[in-house]
DNA sequence: ATCCGATGATACGGAGCCGAAACGACGACC
DNA sequence: GGTCGTCGTTTCGGCTCCGTATCATCGGAT
């Protein structure tokens, strides 16, 4: 089951073909930075706060309120005031975002189930 | 040895942890297409033309261009114009190119080996 | 009430990428 | 030699992102 030994040159070759597969069928793509974010936000456990995320991805907090706005115009994540300390911003997974990072996986499982061994 | 199967909960895992991984230490980081099509270059076989190219990441011409232009001035990738039509420009490697390609599968499979399974 | 630290958002100038269209150099063919 | 198709590059306006500095709001301590 799911044991995870790759080698280079397989490492390497799922990487282009996810790159390439999440390349043809153009879907609203991110960045690294914006992927990571919201990979963060999907598998992390909440509660996720902007200086929370910044920290994680050694960035500068303007780099994720940008994120944020990209990636909540396109639905993907959405913020909410911390009622209980309204400084803080509570970063929420929406269902759009829920259907695009689980898309997301599948398409790397099958990248790598297709690989040539 | 190598087996390859995941489950998407590893699979997202383990894109987080190298996206991470590439964020952290601030390299020239490159755009999903730049990725691409340097990994393209360095792993399927020669030669490489920029209509090649552009026809397997099923992008226009000048997406090729621009990004030639970028990784040449980061020396990742040369550019020569092929003797025997000199319409064609032959795309190739560069030592600095393997490397990063190599360090790039390095940490891919140190991330993919330190999965939480 | 007031100061102070913390949190997230915004302003600004600069740089890079984008898609579409036009362009210049080259080869093939009659 | 003239014409046509091919190949890669360049141009254009527009959009997004970047890093730094500054800002408004809030909570906590005095």
């Amino acid at each position: 089951m799911m044991s995870v030994s790759l080698r280079p040159a397989e490492a390497l070759r799922l990487w282009q073909n996810v790159t390439l597969a999440e390349i043809k069928d153009d879907r609203p793509d991110l960045t690294m930075r914006q992927a990571a974010i919201l990979l963060t936000i999907y598998l992390d456990p909440p509660p996720h706060t902007v200086r929370g995320l910044a920290a994680r991805l050694n960035v500068a907090k303007p780099v994720i309120t940008r994120a944020l706005d990209t990636m909540g115009a396109m639905k993907l994540v959405s913020r909410h005031r911390d009622p209980r300390d309204r400084r803080n911003v509570l970063v929420r997974r929406t269902v759009e975002g829920a259907l695009f990072v689980e898309r997301f996986g599948d398409v790397i499982i099958e990248q790598a189930r297709d690989l040539p061994l």
